[in-house]
DNA sequence: AAAAGAACTGAACTATGGTTCACTCGCTGA
DNA sequence: TCAGCGAGTGAACCATAGTTCAGTTCTTTT
């Protein structure tokens, strides 16, 4: 008599729902927020406007998890980055290059998540990845106070915070798809996106380490050359 | 036979159109960008609603003047300190701290100009006014570059852009509507305002700076307390 | 004072895009 | 097969806010 879900429909509504959650992904990666039209995500869904509105109260739910699905994976790389702890200088070298190379990776996409207009509720979310990328910064900030590799005098939130705005913004510029700079100059190739991850992580690193020189243990790959 | 206008006239033109921006710059400053809608705009500089298209030719002009002007002095300060340059590690640190503090003191309007969410116009006029500030702190850079105060061996474009977005962020916590935290801590007062901008400028000095021990040569009162 | 030109007015127009809802379709269970 | 229920549909609805413009008022000039 009750009308009792089969796990084949089950299926199709998950499937469905994961289907919405990936076409807004890939229009947001394409043209930023704008392109996440609740009809253009549909039409690109395969389903009905309405038929979204089964799945997500509201555009801006939509939106929302589909920041937090891919900023969470930023910050879960991060983690795994803070939580397999060497020498601190080369975990948050390796922390913030990893960072901005991916980022790089897919720039429309990096730049609707960190840097674009938006709305008021999907700002919400992105201040709480924000957050939440500061807090794993500061564990490599703290862990390096503790060791020594890192200056003890500098308060690790406001440290951890102006290094997170400090890449956040070094990325601004090449993501940014109204700055035409970085694409005139060529720099497209992953040559120089890794050695443009590495100055900046370099920058990073200077505004916490003990002492400059601490450079000479990296890599010479991930260093500017001179 | 012609008409002429007289300097009367003039004046009262020139008069509305300055009461027109400010108006419009209270209201941002009271209530960010959604504030500054035409209609507001214009009933808070007492005129009629299509009376503001006499003087500017859309709301996008009118709002990318608003944040030019205010803009603009804090380049002009910026660019001040910078000029005014003793050594550098100094120059840094005050530039950073007075960006902070002047920010602190109208936190709604520093929060629209720098952080909230707007139209891609006035978006792209924040990129340009961003882009003079990161061109100031350049400068402060390659001077203590050239004297031996900063590191040598950083790209000075990339070490001012870290440097940008790292007060910047560090401003977004403090003055955003949404954040809580910071008014909950009760630090409002001047004083915590004036800690907090000094240890926001010493993580971004301490990223430049060739040792942290220059840190000593510092005011004491400008230094966080150990 | 009166014609002519400019400024002012604000209600109406328009564009955009999120949201709804009356209806149809397709499963489920008997 | 068929009654009943939830899913799907998409055109219509609505809210917001920027912009326009025909009519009105104020200034200038003769």
């Amino acid at each position: 008599m009750a009308y009792r879900k089969t796990e084949r429909v089950e299926a199709r509504l998950a499937d469905n729902r994961k289907r919405i959650l990936d076409a807004a992904r890939r229009l947001v990666s394409e043209g930023g927020w704008s392109e996440a039209q609740i009809s253009h995500v549909a039409s690109a869904a395969g389903i009905a406007t309405g038929s979204v509105y089964r799945y997500f109260p509201s555009k801006a739910d939509l939106c929302v998890e589909v920041l937090s699905v891919v900023s969470q994976r930023e910050v879960d790389v991060l983690e795994a980055i803070a939580n397999n702890a060497e020498a601190a200088y080369q975990t948050l070298h390796v922390a913030v290059s990893a960072f901005v190379e991916r980022a790089m990776r897919n720039r429309r996409l990096a730049y609707a998540l960190i840097a674009e207009p938006c709305d008021r509720e999907i700002e919400e979310a992105r201040l709480v990845y924000r957050h939440a990328i500061s807090k794993q910064i500061m564990r490599i900030v703290k862990d390096g106070q503790a060791s020594g590799d890192f200056r003890a005098d500098l308060d690790p939130s406001i440290a951890a915070t102006v290094i997170v705005g400090g890449f956040m913004e070094s990325l601004i510029g090449p993501l940014s798809p109204l700055n035409t700079d970085f694409d005139r100059s060529g720099s497209e190739g992953p040559e120089a996106v890794h050695a443009l991850a590495g100055q900046i992580a370099e920058v990073c690193c200077a505004a916490v380490a003990v002492y400059p020189d601490k450079i000479a243990s990296l890599d010479t790959h991930q260093r500017r050359h001179a």
